[in-house]
DNA sequence: TATTATCCATCTGTTTTAGCTATGGAGTTA
DNA sequence: TAACTCCATAGCTAAAACAGATGGATAATA
């Protein structure tokens, strides 16, 4: 049993002949006698009574009748939203790590509702070892993570650079110094997000590279809670610059470095077998939009204070 | 798009692999890869993403998995409706005239609970004419009609011969007459069924036979109504022996004729070209075996007073 | 009744296509 | 680097869908 013959069956059952059929369908009667007497074999039943003038349906071709026009309804509606639903609603599916997430992600939707672009965005937000893996096991379409990445199968492409700044309590001796470079930080007490965090990374790297290596005293899981333990001068941090919120905590100060200039390049990566769809396609060139058009992209590509 | 095409590609979403799809749908992988992508051209989408280690459905791949199984769970519904159904309730459709319907079908009935055979009757009761037109249109199954038709495409099989009784009210010298034959009605007044019944015009015949025209002073459209007339003394009919009831009108008399034992044959009718489905068949083995096993079948075949 | 028209099945040849084997490229693992 | 896995491509075979011609049976018409 197939569609084609189902077809050819519900249009013998609806003119009641054969040839007439055969016309309607677009095929010859002999090729559409037969197909219909493959049905009737394959079934056991035979379908239509053929009396001399014209073909009636049996109780078994009323069964069939049903089946087939519910069969090829569904066959119709799935291939209407195939056609349909990805127009409708390209979707995509992002991973973002954490002190990327709050940022980016709700810049894309203002674009998308500013410009009116319809985009259904699924977002994940994790660590970049997970971020990866998922792009390696094609659930996600676009992973933003921070670089360096040595993933030679991926395609990654560097979205925009972005300062790394101090971040303290109002109190605390840093927040008015002259002079900030990682230098300064060898006795301070850190507070960074967990290990698997590829900014702590980061800042270790920078540590490492001013000859020190940092006394981490608090690891915490997300940015709220570093931010809250430096404004209580509980020790610093280190943090984007779009990290900086209206809903930060009171007396946190960021402030920039005046020395060495840290930074961090967050790129696009995608998994090249992956099948670059509407919605992924989308959500590309609305990324690169948001970060603006600045060719260099090497500064903050969203408002810093969204508020 | 084709219901094969369809297993093929629910095989791989499953396995995520298009190797062991290949396997379990018992093809080789190159011919199971080729009507894969064949679905993706004829709906311009790209159904699975090919990442090195495995396929992973896209957005339009998810959205047919849906249909597909939708599509093929509507299939294996019908097919099986297909083998079942005829088997829970073998059907057939029956016509008879109205001097038969009453006392056969019933008696059919009365022989499957006996004999606990299940068979879904459709019976209609019509006039010989419509009943023929039935069957050339492929409504019915089977006609028990009167003999004798001049319908050479028709398949005709005889199932029993029954006598023709007078009847009259108790009243009527008839009812005592010792001599009964078609000549000493001659003066009678006839009451009939309508001009379409076969049995009115075998009386007519049989009255010619007799050499004179009956006087037919009422028509009637049921056979109760005849037996009612009869019984108030308003004329004289002629019925099968089989029409006799325990439920007719008092002072109804049925006579045998002592000459000439006029009777009719009814008949079994088919169209040659309709298919002799289970329930059809069932249904002329039962009607056989209600005839009774007497071969000659020449007798009432079913009990004349079913009560 | 004879004739013509209609309708479906069968026969035969053609074309399409599903399917197979062999092969190669890309990616993955050892 | 080498062995291995996975999918796509190429060339071929075989099955089957399809077309045209024909015939038998039935139905409409003269």
């Amino acid at each position: 049993m197939e569609l084609y013959q189902l077809r050819y069956f519900l249009a013998v059952a609806e003119y009641g002949n054969f040839t007439k059929a055969a016309q309607r369908s677009f095929i010859s009667q002999p090729s559409l006698s037969q197909q219909i007497l493959n049905l009737e074999e394959e079934f056991g039943q035979q379908l239509f009574h053929r009396l001399g003038r014209k073909a009636v349906l049996t109780e078994a071709g009323k069964i069939l009748v049903n089946g087939a026009q519910r069969i090829l309804s569904e066959a119709d509606h799935t291939l209407a939203a195939l056609k349909n639903d990805p127009l409708l609603g390209p979707e995509v599916h992002v991973g973002a790590i954490q002190t990327v997430a709050p940022f980016f992600i709700p810049a894309v939707l203002a674009y998308c509702s500013a410009n009116d672009v319809r985009l259904r965005l699924h977002t994940h937000e994790d660590f970049r070892r997970t971020l990866i893996e998922e792009v390696y096991g094609g659930k996600l379409d676009w992973a933003l993570v921070s670089m360096p990445l040595s993933e030679p199968r991926l395609q990654v492409e560097i979205l925009y650079s972005e300062p790394l700044w101090l971040v303290v309590g109002a109190s605390h001796p840093l927040a008015k110094a002259e002079k900030i470079n990682f230098s300064v930080l060898r006795n301070e007490t850190f507070i960074l997000l967990g290990e698997a965090s590829t900014l702590a990374s980061q800042i270790q790297r920078y540590c490492g590279e001013a000859d020190f290596e940092p006394r981490i005293d608090h690891r915490c899981g997300q940015l709220a809670t570093v931010k809250k333990f430096a404004a209580m001068g509980l020790g610093i941090s280190v943090l984007p610059q779009s990290a900086r919120s209206a809903t930060d905590p009171e007396g946190l100060v960021f402030r920039k470095f005046t020395e060495g200039s840290p930074s961090r390049d967050i790129a696009l990566v995608r998994h090249p077998g992956r099948h670059l769809g509407q919605g992924a396609g989308l959500f590309a060139q609305i990324a690169r939009a948001v970060v603006g058009p600045d060719s260099t992209r090497s500064r903050p590509p969203f408002p810093a204070n969204p508020a």
